[in-house]
DNA sequence: AAATTAGTTCGGAACAAAACGAACTAATGT
DNA sequence: ACATTAGTTCGTTTTGTTCCGAACTAATTT
């Protein structure tokens, strides 16, 4: 039963929700997930997550085993300690945008989805201008994610 | 009891999906958005929306109330005539992107608020280059969504 | 005035998601 | 061998969401 800061007890919360926002994921494990963002690479043992978010271990237990499960957090373990260490993945930010330019690709599809049902079925009063340049911020998104990605990949090669 | 084509109801159901996806509406209010999104400017009146979607009015109304809250429907009348005519608000994606604005702001500030924190808080190790090259994303992000809105406002005082 | 049209409101049924507790396993320590 | 630790499993409870139907309003038509 160790204290924990005011300070870090509000900063997972403002920032849990601002995950829980974003990913689809259960307010406890966007939770977690916050406080791993939030601690030293150290991590935190199961018990400690418990003991600082004050939720039942099972639930702990199935957010956790989630939240590895997609890879945005990892574990390690220390010789001769029988727990387990968790913390945020280190690639995590990689695997954000690598999720996110799916979802601009997706965008993209169905943008033309949609552009080519309404060209079909109803005369097209004048060309839509809106729908053309949302479609060139689509592509501009799609190059500044792959990019990154690319930046990333270069990095992780040269540190490691 | 009009009926209306199997391409449109499908098309209607995938995109809805991705709708319900993207943002977070109910599946109905997705599903009557991806509609209106795939009708012409003339739009739908009320009954035709219930009629095509299968839903009680009383859903029906909830959820076109909502999307009108939300500025992403619009709807007009023709006069001597009682209905109103339902359409995706001219701005739709204009609006879009503002939102999107939105949240890349909160997630900088979110950015900022977790590396201050961490600063503070523990030892960084060494200079975190996927957490810079993130917010570099991020600030890229900012620019074009707002360059996009730039170009969109230019183009709606040049064509009214 | 009665009926129809165009919707709205509100209470609740049906379902889905999130978290819990108690009982369990499997390994380590005494 | 017995107790403790580190977590897992599973059935239940709690909470929240989505949609519906029935009753209602307010305007228009007959």
């Amino acid at each position: 039963m160790k204290e924990y800061s005011v300070e870090k007890k509000k900063a997972v919360e403002s920032i849990g929700l601002h995950i829980e926002k974003r990913t689809q994921i259960a307010p406890l494990a966007a939770r977690i997930q916050a406080l791993m963002i939030l601690s030293s690479d150290k991590g935190m043992s199961f018990d400690e997550i418990v003991d600082f978010t004050q939720a039942s271990k099972s639930s702990i237990s199935s957010n956790l085993n989630l939240l590895l499960q997609m890879k945005s957090m990892e574990y390690y373990t220390i010789p001769g300690d029988r727990k387990r260490y968790f913390r945020s993945s280190k690639d995590y930010l990689f695997l954000r945008l690598e999720k996110y330019l799916e979802m601009v690709n997706e965008e993209i599809q169905v943008t033309k989805q949609i552009n080519e049902f309404n060209k079909k079925h109803h005369e097209v009063s004048e060309e839509d201008s809106f729908g053309f340049l949302f479609k060139e911020f689509l592509e501009q998104q799609k190059n500044i994610i792959q990019n990154t990605l690319e930046k990333m990949e270069r990095n992780l090669r040269t540190n490691n």
